[in-house]
DNA sequence: TTCTAATATGTCATATTAGACATAATCGTG
DNA sequence: CACGATTATGTCTAATATGACATATTAGAA
């Protein structure tokens, strides 16, 4: 958001809060849930290019499916170290999970 | 370990094996613990650089001094997710971590 | 629409990871 | 050497993540 919008909404008796401040996140908080977030659309992505259903890539690492849509959907009961375990599963690389990670 | 000293051993009668076959890690699982391995210098080298003793750091992000030794020996006990909200409290970028990751 | 495969959500028991504590080992420095 | 500080290791129990299951929702085709 931008300051001439939040001067505006707060001009009119609005308070701004973000995501974070409402959550009462710290920035390492606000960091662990974008590099989860990243991972899972990283592994999305991955699964969806070996045309897998989510059932199929359960299967092959053990897990189930309401696990894989849990990690795909960043809930928060999955560790990233699952989310790694799985994308390295899908011939995602080192490297492909650092750019993930990375934002960029 | 070369193909050369490998024919060598071999030759003399002996059987050559690799730590993830002796193990019986699978590709992924030894690069999960290469990952571990990687964010765990990168935590030491980290702490070090900001002259803290594990106690500190501990008592930094409410842990406790052995964990934080456990984490830096890549303890199975650890998890990545520990080890990369630390690297965040000691002020590691997303960046640092792929850097870290990446094994680069 | 209806049927079917795929995905999402909620819950539970079991397994794994957490901090804490005790204590051992190691390091520096006098 | 002795001592104090730091780091390592082992073991608890509490907290969290896991796979599994049931069931809901959605997507896409006939």
């Amino acid at each position: 958001m931008d300051a001439i919008k939040r001067q505006k909404i707060e001009a009119a008796g609005g308070k701004v809060v973000t995501i974070a401040e409402f959550l009462d996140l710290s920035p390492e908080d606000m960091e662990m849930i974008e590099i989860r977030l990243s991972l899972s659309k990283s592994l999305k992505k991955f699964r969806q290019q070996e045309q897998l259903s989510q059932q199929k890539l359960a299967d092959s690492i053990n897990s189930s499916q309401s696990r894989v849509a849990k990690m795909e959907a960043s809930d928060p009961s999955v560790s990233i170290d699952l989310l790694i375990k799985s994308l390295l599963a899908l011939g995602a690389t080192r490297e492909d999970i650092a750019t993930a990670i990375s934002g960029n």
